[in-house]
RNA sequence: GGGGCUGUAGUGUAGCUUGGUAUCACUGGUGGUUCGGGGCCGCCCGACGGGGGUUCAAAUCCUCCCAGCCCCA
């Protein structure tokens, strides 16, 4: 095969240089391209595609779950991130400013996040325990003025996302809340995305501003750094007494209640294209795939009789697969060879490609091809629509257990401080003992060369009895991710 | 805040020292021939970041502006 560039294709392997690569997939695959404005990127059909797919999923659970989506204002007043002070303060770098304004109006940003505006009007819907527990999504925007450099879905200065905001009468229903809502968003990381979590605790210092304490999902990339995918606070109270959210009790008193927000991204867009992505482009788990299979018609033009019959046999095949609720489409283009477009679609993830030849049509068959390993079988044409959704359930299976497998053999224990360096320079996921000092962490940070705490993982974090500090010395206080991170 | 580098078609580039109407490839369009892993051949479209200056003549020299990248604080 002669050596040809070609621009279509992707021109860095995967395991040399996972920036490029990932950059390279991402605009080659059409999902999203980089825009004029600076920071900001062009989500394209093929990746907002996505985007509602995992959109669909989620209203589906918070509809079972009796959480309503609203919609709140873009803009937020200044005074109003001025009311809880570890909130504006996390804040505060990152906020951009609208500089249009009438006299004696208030100076307004673009959100970064929505509590202050949400919680205002909280206030005023909230009179009775009766009003809870009030729980409310809502999909929108969000700008943060990032100063480092755009990743396409990973960092922009606006982006997609989801927030919950709930409000309870007590603590125990508003952490037991936090928690189940960590663990649906591990539910879809897992189950559609083929993404395997951890979920887990964030160190105080991690911790969102302004909340009493953060689950979050972290997914490991195969380069052995961190992708945090979403995140479930507990804001405790601090946020109801800066906004006065009251609530009259069954003893007629006057209550403060508990509140909760949790949000993920169009960030797990880039967690699906970096963990299953290969040497030859995106990798779609079938459960997102917009379109699951691709059927290229393989033709000739000397010979217009078989030609007509593969045709005719393909938009059959594109017909029963509809009907099995498999979306497929025909790619019938006669200016592109047979192999330009294997590629082509290998480039865009999609998860089953069926051939149909002359060869084939002789015995009406046709030939599948996985894209996660590439392995075919020919079957009979009439067996297609339910072996093709066997083979979508197979393959999502198979993806998971993958990158499952590659996560498990990477992360390790270790007591040793020096050793914890070097197993991070290896890329490794170490779980260690900590003092939950804050200024103990910002040491490792130092010493390690970026080195972060990720979370203390949900049953796991228990320290050992009479277990120290990997770092200090100090007795423990838990067990906790160590990792290099995005 | 200080210093350096770079701007040529949709993309990547040659040309700049020594001024003379811009190279090559990919993409795109088109015609033919192909079609079971990115086929081949022909034709066509398409660019000097912006302003000002020097000159018969500026992508090239001078100057200002703009944009992007890198390094140092």
């Amino acid at each position: 095969m002669a050596e040809k560039t070609n621009t279509k294709g992707l021109t860095v392997k995967k395991s040399e240089d996972m920036p490029e690569w990932y950059s390279q997939v991402v605009l080659k695959s059409e999902l999203a391209d980089y825009s004029a404005v600076r920071g900001c990127a062009v989500i394209r059909p093929l990746g907002y595609d996505l985007w509602q797919g995992i959109m669909d999923y989620f209203n589906a659970r918070l509809k079972l779950l009796g959480i309503k989506n609203a919609y709140f204002p873009l803009f937020i007043p200044e005074s109003f991130f001025k009311r809880e002070a570890g909130h504006v303060e996390g804040f505060a770098p990152e906020v951009a400013w609208v500089e249009q304004k009438s006299k004696d109006e208030e100076k307004l940003a673009l959100r970064p996040t929505s509590e202050t505006v949400m919680y205002d009007s909280y206030a005023k819907w909230i009179r009775s325990h009766r009003d809870l527990p009030l729980l409310i999504n809502q999909w929108c925007n969000i700008v943060r003025w990032e100063v480092k450099d755009v990743k396409l879905f990973l960092r922009s200065r606006e982006f997609l996302w989801q927030e919950g905001h709930c409000v309870f009468a007590t603590e125990q229903e508003c952490d037991e809340h936090a928690l189940q809502m960590i663990k649906e968003y591990q539910r879809l990381a897992e189950e559609l995305l083929a993404i395997p979590i951890t979920t887990g605790l964030k160190s105080k210092k991690e911790t969102f501003a302004g909340a009493k304490h953060t689950y979050a999902i972290e997914a490991f990339m195969p380069d052995g750094k961190a992708l945090q995918c979403g995140t479930s606070h507990n804001l405790g109270q601090g946020f109801a007494k800066a906004f006065n959210i009251t609530y009259k009790g069954t003893d007629e008193q006057d209550h403060t209640p508990w509140q909760s927000s949790w949000g993920f991204s169009t960030r797990l867009i880039g967690a699906v294209i970096l963990l299953h992505g290969d040497d030859k482009g995106l990798v779609l788990p079938p459960r997102i795939a917009p379109t699951k299979a691709v059927i290229v018609p393989i033709t000739k033009a000397s010979d217009q009789a078989a030609t007509r019959k593969v045709l005719a046999a393909s938009r059959q095949l594109v017909a029963d697969l509809k009907r099995n609720d498999t979306e497929a489409i025909l790619d019938d283009r006669d200016e592109h060879s047979p192999g330009f477009k294997y590629n082509e679609w290998e480039l865009k993830g999609i998860p089953i490609r069926i051939e149909v030849g002359p060869k084939d049509i002789a015995t009406d068959s046709c030939v599948l091809v996985k894209r996660n390993d590439g392995t075919k079988q020919a079957i009979k044409l009439q067996e297609a629509p339910k072996t093709v959704t066997a083979l979508l359930g197979q393959m999502q299976q198979e993806l998971y257990d993958k990158a499952k497998k590659d996560v498990d053999s990477r992360q390790v224990t270790t007591n040793d401080y020096e050793a914890l360096t070097q197993l991070l320079d290896e890329r490794k996921i170490v779980l260690a003992h900590h003092c939950g000092d804050e200024e103990c962490e910002d040491h490792i940070k130092a010493d390690t060369n970026g080195g972060t705490t990720r979370c203390r993982p949900l049953g796991d974090g228990k320290p050992d009895k009479d277990a120290t500090c990997v770092r200090c010395g100090k007795p423990a206080k838990y067990k906790i991710l160590f990792s290099r991170n995005y």
